[in-house]
DNA sequence: TTGAAAGCGCTAACAC
DNA sequence: GTGTTAGCGCTTTCAA
């Protein structure tokens, strides 16, 4: 069922039936009513194909992101998700596993498809070099990733202040013996909180040697390993990691160590995944505002898409974590 | 950058260009080099949505599901996307939160998309009829959903023999009082599972009475209510739940009440969801295969899409749920 | 093996 | 206020 076929049941052209479909005010009412009744009756819905290839527009976005069974990420696609419809967009949803291989794929496939724009929140090693090339001049917003140059607009987490935030509560509960299970060293958050982390401690005047920075994989597993790792030194009284996966796992070599949290040892976590709050203990989290990293990025998105094509200002929002102090972590004993 | 233009430039038609986009093997070796060698300098990419246009099909999918933040559910989004994409599908994620309007003005959206068939994991309370209506003559599968009628294809996790394992795993430590946290009456999977969980326990001859049912809405806080009612009943020893998010609430609330699971209550989940292996004690639970639910879900959909329009057979497909015992269940004590 | 041309369903400029 | 028509970028006959 097509619009030519409504024009002819409701004897009128197919640029009538359109202005009624488009709400243009300058038809006669009559015609109007007659032509929505056809509609009505026949169920008919326009292609939003056929009007893609006039405008040279699709209202299809695409959203890149590692892996979606990952707490972390649910959120943000919900974000995005929410925002993008409120506007009139879909969206496609891409899970990369920070492969580059399927970054690319799922690149070129969004391009065949002529989506509008792009929210990445992957963190492939793929340079931004070849992502400029991969998406021509797709417009594109980085999803709780700095862009390394400023040819990206951004929407990320403010870090430094989240990981201060965790060492400040430390310190306040009497802890100086601080060790950081972080990400890893193959992806920019890794790198980014560890060294966050090591800058904190060193303009509180605190220990930091590097053997207390262990870089992980976010897991939970790895979290267990490095935590069995980290407790060898008798001195650590807490531990920062740099998400709540691995924060989990952390509590558990604890405790199997014959220790109690946070008696013996403070855990604190990072990300606030929903999780976090049915641990035994509670996690004591920094929280990252994530279905709010979505909507910021979408709204950076439709903003770049609604303006004129010339003012190509880039944008880096940065949005503030917030504590969560929960029940892993508390005064220092010893 | 479209046909036209690369075909100016290699000096042949478009019907060429097409020729050599879509490996047709008449075509010169020669001018298919000159072709390619066009299309990597400009770095071209077809138009998805002209293609459309002809062939009038997208190679676009809906999937249609309540919330993907709710972790029972990017399982089965991983899933459909893994086999869409191995498939040469694109696809459209959309959160309804099981309102009926959402669920329409997404079926709407979706309609005009063109997209070529549906996913529904959605429960509204959207009748089957106006379903079809809205839909029309899309193929669709329901997934965590048994159609009422039979004019749908499903995959649905064997929900009988679930609730069947959960209880005798119970009943083979010895329980007898066993009460269940059951999901919304408003929501055909709440009803079910409930109604298993009478059956089979009138058919190992143990008591079920009316109160020791209740229904709840999904989520930890319902959980977590619903246990601390039925704890007033003193002859209680295991507590089945309908979701791993309501068992976390569940066993929360003894620890609350000054008991320990499992040593006085053990308590059952449902689903597998990731973080039942983290909590403590790590939950027993049923697991639902949500991968492949969606994989499955994705595989009749294509299916249906590659075989003539004609041979419109329903397929009906049951997956095995497994027991995954872990510490929250142990031996009655009286 | 190649090209010309019609057409997919719609929009928008133009003429009436 | 309404209809005619020329595309949008591709695929696919049909001739050559």
């Amino acid at each position: 069922m097509n619009m030519r076929e409504i024009a002819k049941r409701a004897g009128v052209s197919t640029a009538t039936v359109s202005r009624v479909l488009n709400g243009n005010p300058k038809v006669n009412p009559e015609l109007r009513d007659i032509v929505n009744k056809v509609i009505q009756e026949v169920n008919y819905v326009p292609n939003a194909i056929a009007r893609s290839m006039n405008h040279g527009t699709t209202s299809i976005l695409g959203l890149i992101l590692p892996d979606i069974t990952n707490p972390f990420f649910p959120g943000i696609a919900r974000g995005v998700e929410d925002a993008a419809i409120s506007k009139g967009y879909k969206v496609i949803l891409c899970n990369t596993d920070n492969h580059a291989d399927t970054e690319k794929t799922y690149l070129r496939m969004l391009r065949e498809q002529r989506v509008d724009g792009l929210i990445l929140v992957s963190a492939s090693n793929m340079s931004e070099e070849t992502m400029r090339q991969m998406i021509e001049d797709i417009p594109v917003v980085l999803c709780d990733r700095i862009p390394e140059s400023k040819h990206f607009s951004s929407v990320v987490t403010d870090h430094r202040k989240g990981i201060k935030m965790a060492v400040d509560h430390l310190v306040g509960l009497g802890h100086r013996e601080i060790a950081m299970i972080s990400g890893p060293k193959t992806l920019i958050s890794g790198i980014e909180r560890a060294n966050y982390f090591r800058d904190i401690m060193a303009e509180a005047g605190l220990p930091c040697p590097e053997q207390r920075v262990v870089p992980c994989d976010y897991r939970y597993e790895s979290g267990f390993i490095a935590a069995n790792q980290l407790l060898k030194d008798k001195a650590i009284t807490a531990i920062l990691c740099a998400n709540d996966m691995m924060a989990l796992g952390a509590m558990d070599a604890v405790f199997e160590s014959g220790l109690q949290v946070p008696d013996d040892i403070s855990v604190v976590g990072y990300d606030n995944i929903p999780f976090s709050n049915w641990s035994r203990p509670r996690l004591t989290t920094v929280s990252q505002p994530t279905y709010l990293l979505g909507v910021n990025a979408l709204e950076i998105l439709a903003d770049a898409l609604a303006s004129s094509e010339t003012d190509k200002q880039q944008v880096q929002r940065m949005l503030n974590p917030t504590l969560i102090v929960r029940k892993s972590s508390a005064m220092v004993k010893r």
